[in-house]
RNA sequence: UGCCGGGUCGUCUAAUGGUAGGACAGCGGCCUUUGGAGCCGUAUGCGGAGGUUCGAAUCCUCCCCUGGCAGCCA
């Protein structure tokens, strides 16, 4: 019953309901296949995660199979750069296409072959129409098209017309290969699609082999088709392109897959678009593609989110064919919820208040044991050093008080975490500015933490660390990148207005001492602060943290409780 | 509105002719000297109008709202 339970607990989407369906009727033998094929001309983000998660995920589901194929049918926008970002983010979050990495362009050859194959068919036709002439003729959403003169050669200059193009014979953009459908057709898609295009560019990896290209249209759903592929998994707005997909492989006779359109993700506060993301980076509104506060794959990842928090958000927001847009808070839920389980707990603070226990010995110190995680006990303790004098966060000081207050106030008490009570006798304020310089307390010896007669109750416990053994280290706080719920949807061109201007904020953080040594990608959790990573390029001399997500901010509630 | 889609709590997502459920967000409470953690509780929803049916989120009709498509991009 429990393991059943288990297996019920990925939850079931529509796609379930067809690849179950297609099992029941033997449609691919009993195979799931399925592919995720980005174009690399861009780095990968939370989007494609989520496609990333489905593709593998379900392949998983029953025991299938998961291809990666970079679509690589454009070589203006594409460059390796890409494609090696691709793979390292793909195994990142955890997939493994194990010995099957392919690129459209490794069927080149055989496209091509298709398409001389529809040529002597008369399906295909060489077009040598203008970019204008073919909009012209493609008619509009309301009016259908018309046929162009050169829709009617013969199959035979077709042909000759078509090896010509491939052999360079012509100037890039002076004759298409278009596959004869209907300039008529409902479906603007239908009308003609052009199926190669002449580009005289050289290609990542393919090289000056080629200087036609196929269009992702006469592409995709061959490579599909190659690769055996059962289930073609992509976004909604290559729906009216199906029967398109359809239509090439029915006219060739070849093995069929099916394509099935899912809802993309989108997120508020976020730009999911490649094109905007990588605008983004060309006018350095953000460092790099990795900048933690990009919904980029390295982005998260550099932030300090994990992969099993990014599959399981994959997970919880579901597939469907409505459009969406998931609350970034959910996001925020998961990578909490992970590293509530891994980081360690540390003392910091990043706005530093001083405080002197004046009925502490100067120069004596002693070492209290601290918790690393509360909830793993497996993951030990470590010993903090108490000294005279410490640093407190200036939050959890106010000089004059609200009535639900409940850190430190003068007169007032509050336990020092795994330390002890103080009581704030006198603040040190700037003559001339007012400013408070530090805060003089008196700690109650018999409160030790952990000991006997600690018992007493205190309504703050706040956390500190000693002025003389803490350490400095870079801390990088991150807000929301846009300061509105949808920045796709402003205006084109003023979409950056809505970049929020305090998106980084650079602190210079007080910190126990074996922070220093921290390795990047480790996970740490600064006691009421929020959760944090060691950056890529942190070193021990210079040690830099990325906050990766604040924890809630719950102290008003418990101020609140408290009375 | 030419074609193709989509409308279930604030946000996602289940239930496919038989008690509208879950998650996040919210609110309330409990616990806690080391959990900004955890636990418990709670409100809010089937776009609308008809119809079929003992029974409709689910089937039918009409309406309303909404997304995508006119690259030699993918």
């Amino acid at each position: 019953m429990e393991e059943e339970l288990k297996n019920n607990e990925r939850p079931l989407n529509f796609i379930n309901e067809i690849i179950e369906d297609d099992l029941k009727t033997n449609k691919y033998e009993g195979r799931v296949h399925t592919r995720f094929p980005p174009e690399p001309n861009g780095y990968l983000h939370i989007g494609h995660a989520k496609s990333i998660c489905l593709n593998f995920g379900l392949a998983q589901q029953y025991k299938g199979k998961t291809n990666l194929r970079f679509d690589d049918t454009n070589p203006t926008k594409e460059d390796v750069e890409y494609v090696d970002s691709i793979k390292e983010d793909v195994r990142w979050l955890g997939f493994d296409w194990e010995d099957r990495m392919f690129y459209a362009s490794d069927y080149f050859g055989q496209l091509y072959d298709w398409a001389i194959q529809l040529v002597k068919k008369g399906l295909a036709y060489v077009d040598d129409s203008t970019p204008d002439e073919i909009r012209a003729y493609r008619g509009t959403l309301t009016e259908p098209g018309k046929d162009n003169p050169y829709r009617n050669r013969s199959i035979e200059e077709n042909l000759d017309l078509f090896v010509r193009m491939k052999n360079g014979e012509f100037a890039d953009g002076s004759k298409t290969l278009r596959a004869k459908i209907d300039m008529a057709s409902p479906n603007l898609n239908m009308r003609d699609p052009i199926m190669y295009r002449i580009l005289k560019a050289e290609h990542h990896r393919t090289g000056n082999d080629w200087c036609i290209y196929p269009m992702y249209d006469w592409a995709h759903g061959l490579c599909d088709s190659i690769e055996g592929i059962t289930h073609s998994i992509c976004t909604l707005e290559f729906e009216n392109h199906r029967p398109l997909y359809d239509w090439f492989i029915e006219k060739l006779e070849i093995y069929h897959p099916q394509q099935i359109e899912f809802a993309r993700l989108n997120l508020s506060y976020t730009v999911m678009s490649k094109r905007k993301l990588l605008q983004l980076v060309n006018e350095k509104k953000v460092e790099a593609w990795d900048d933690p506060r990009m919904p980029t794959i390295s982005g998260l990842r550099r932030r300090g989110y994990t992969p099993e928090s990014i599959r399981n958000f994959a997970e919880r927001i579901g597939v469907a064919r409505r459009d969406n847009t998931i609350d970034v808070a959910l996001l925020e839920n998961c990578v909490r919820e992970d590293l509530n389980k891994k980081a360690l707990r540390v003392m910091a603070i990043l706005r530093p208040l001083k405080v002197v226990i004046t009925n502490y010995p100067e120069g004596q110190s002693e070492e209290l044991e601290a918790i690393n995680n509360p909830e793993d006990a497996s993951m030990g303790v470590r010993n903090v050093t108490f000294t005279r004098e410490l640093y407190i966060e200036q939050d959890d000081f106010m000089e004059n008080p609200p009535s639900k207050f409940f850190r430190l106030t003068p007169g007032k008490e509050v336990r020092l975490r795994y330390a002890y009570i103080v009581k704030c006798e006198s603040v040190i304020k700037d003559d001339t500015t007012g400013e408070i310089k530090e805060v003089h307390c008196t700690f109650d010896p018999e409160t030790k933490s952990g000991s006997e007669k600690s018992n007493r109750k205190v309504k703050g416990t706040i956390h500190w660390v000693s002025a003389s053994a803490a350490k400095e280290i870079e801390v990088r706080l991150y807000d929301r990148l846009f300061s509105v719920e949808d920045p796709a949807s402003e205006k084109e061109g003023d979409w950056k207005d809505s970049i929020n201007p305090h998106s980084l904020e650079v602190l210079s953080a007080k910190v126990e001492p074996h922070l220093v040594d921290a390795r990047p990608g480790e996970h740490f959790q600064f006691e009421r602060l929020g959760y944090f990573n060691v950056d890529k390029d942190s070193t021990k001399e210079k040690p830099v943290f990325n906050r990766t997500v604040a924890l809630r901010d719950s102290w008003a509630k418990i101020e609140k409780k408290s009375n």
